[in-house]
DNA sequence: CCTACCGATCGGTAGG
DNA sequence: CCTACCGATCGGTAGG
């Protein structure tokens, strides 16, 4: 969605200008008045495409939230994998999709309190889902005998976490490309999780 | 500051009710009203006390800035001691500030972008010194051998990550307490940087 | 610490 | 998509 497409529809154009505002100044900070202006129109051109400010945030938080949740499933598609197998193709599935919206991301990671109800319940909940699917990923390799740690919770707690802190740090232009983060990521995370010997 | 203690200022009071407010609702959606409000009084009245809503903002972050980084030189200031303990100290000194400071540093780590210039160059260049010396000590046990790592550079954000996102898990009444918080999360880091063996 | 108020700005709408 | 505007709310101040 970062990436400059030929041709956007005026909806698509507002969202992705929406994004850019919010991640730079927070969702609240940010005025419909600088949105148009961001936009070359009047402020109250903007609602003959939208209904709402919030709209543009649920739309944002949702969209990733789908991406990531559809992520996990390819990822854990396969049954025959082994947990560890599992967990390294979950990691670079959630790199890939954050990389490829970092500005979404951002706002998917912090803007989403900013959400009403019954929104912000729902969003906290599959955010709640995805977050159990890993620490149950990890048990579940713990318990096979494939990964070791002493609190496989508290291993999902650090593992989320690098993954949550991505957006803040990663530049298109660094040295480290997408595929080299997921690779460097997943391995200093399952090498600390990797039977001793 | 979120300790209740038996009398404070009006300003420490108004200090610490922002930073309650702050946390829950953002800078940007927390009205001087909303404060006023929870502080029973009225909102003209804040500022006899302060001058602007941003100098809250501001005392709150470099605050915790100065906490921070005095644990840090009090956990390097022994140049006997070797990188990894070095290192296991200063772990052990930012959550013990942040377990006892646990809605200012969720401030901090979130609402520091609302401060405005000066403030806000200071805040960063701050934090990004911070963040080095966390860097510099990882490179220089991994220069000494007492540390193995691949990207010292991505071991150390791993590690930053898992401290920023503390905040936002932590819970008073949680099974683990601050020390075995700080131990465990010293220990897990550590273990995946200690030399194979 | 309150009352009363300032100018600015907010999200959003009506009518074309 | 614009013009013109709505009521509400914002951070902050004057004067007591």
């Amino acid at each position: 969605m970062e990436t400059s497409a030929p041709t956007l529809s005026r909806k698509a154009q507002i969202d992705q200008t929406a994004t850019r505002l919010f991640r730079r100044r927070g969702y609240a900070a940010t005025s419909m008045r600088e949105l148009a202006t961001e936009l070359g129109i009047e402020a109250g051109s903007i609602y003959s495409h939208i209904r709402s400010k919030e709209e543009i945030l649920h739309r944002i938080c949702f969209r990733l939230a789908d991406e990531f949740m559809q992520g996990w499933r390819n990822a854990t598609a396969d049954a025959h994998a082994s947990a560890a197998t599992q967990l390294r193709r979950a990691i670079e599935s959630h790199v890939h999709v954050l990389i490829h919206n970092v500005d979404a991301s951002a706002v998917f990671m912090h803007e989403w309190r900013h959400l009403s109800e019954p929104a912000h319940g729902e969003f906290l909940q599959l955010r709640h889902r995805y977050e159990a699917n890993f620490r149950e990923l990890i048990a579940r390799g713990v318990a096979a005998g494939e990964l070791h740690t002493p609190d496989p919770a508290f291993a999902a707690l650090t593992l989320l976490a690098s993954l949550a802190w991505l957006p803040s740090w990663y530049r298109p232009d660094g040295k480290l490309g997408p595929e080299q983060i997921a690779e460097r990521l997943a391995d200093q995370l399952l090498g600390g999780l990797a039977p001793a010997g």
